[in-house]
DNA sequence: GCGATGTGCAACCATTTGGTTCCTTGTTCA
DNA sequence: TGAACAAGGAACCAAATGGTTGCACATCGC
């Protein structure tokens, strides 16, 4: 079951606006299957602002877990940046260098 | 001057962080160079409204403006989601396919 | 069994955020 | 000149956000 009705972009857009959980995803890139605690070391906050922010991050479909024993291990899932690169990112691109131009001309005071 | 000492990125995610700036840089996409009351119409809430969203697109370097006569001009600068998509994004592309393979058998059990 | 370890849950708090309303300032045009 | 139009500015407000503390629960090792 993959379910995402392209609303979920919102939650993920949103997820990744705060720079600690821009810094978890960073650290399960590293090294995948880390445990709560692990990414807790050296974080400037509690191990529960921790496990908010890698709830957040799941709910946006970033991160998931499974029990193991009375750990819990995370697993980065790239699919949503994937997503979100592809269908929203890539409107901005090249194409639109052309606004550039535009911008630079236009706040120089070009008339239309 | 260009002055990014990759912290704005900061702001750039939390810019893209709410729908109604997604969808304002959305309309200057399609159409460059649209007045404050232009950008307006049709998104269910007050010109204030939107024109602080601008504001924080523009803290973001993500849209500038000028005065013409009475009104404003916005122009959308796609550099910085250009860098989002770059520097940031990337990382979480292909190679980490291989991780998306692992994050399905490691839901499922498999052991280390 | 029992203490240490790893996590879960909930209440609480300060600040930020997204939005409003009210009022002022600047421009166009008849 | 003065009314209509476009935008600027500030105070205010409810809700979301990011964080904390305190305590309960489950599991591992001895």
């Amino acid at each position: 079951m993959v379910a995402h009705r392209g609303n979920d972009q919102d939650a993920v857009f949103k997820a990744l606006a705060d720079a600690s959980r821009r810094t978890l995803l960073d650290r399960l890139r590293q090294r995948n299957g880390q445990t709560l605690g692990e990414l807790c070391d050296g974080l400037q906050m509690t191990r529960q602002a921790v496990a908010k922010h890698l709830g957040i991050l799941r709910q946006a479909n970033l991160v998931a877990w499974r029990r193991e024993g009375r750990e819990r291990l995370h697993f980065i899932n790239p699919v949503p940046i994937h997503e979100i690169a592809e269908r929203w990112l890539r409107r901005f691109e090249l194409p639109q260098l052309e606004a550039l131009a535009q911008l630079k001309q236009k706040l120089e005071g070009e008339e239309p």
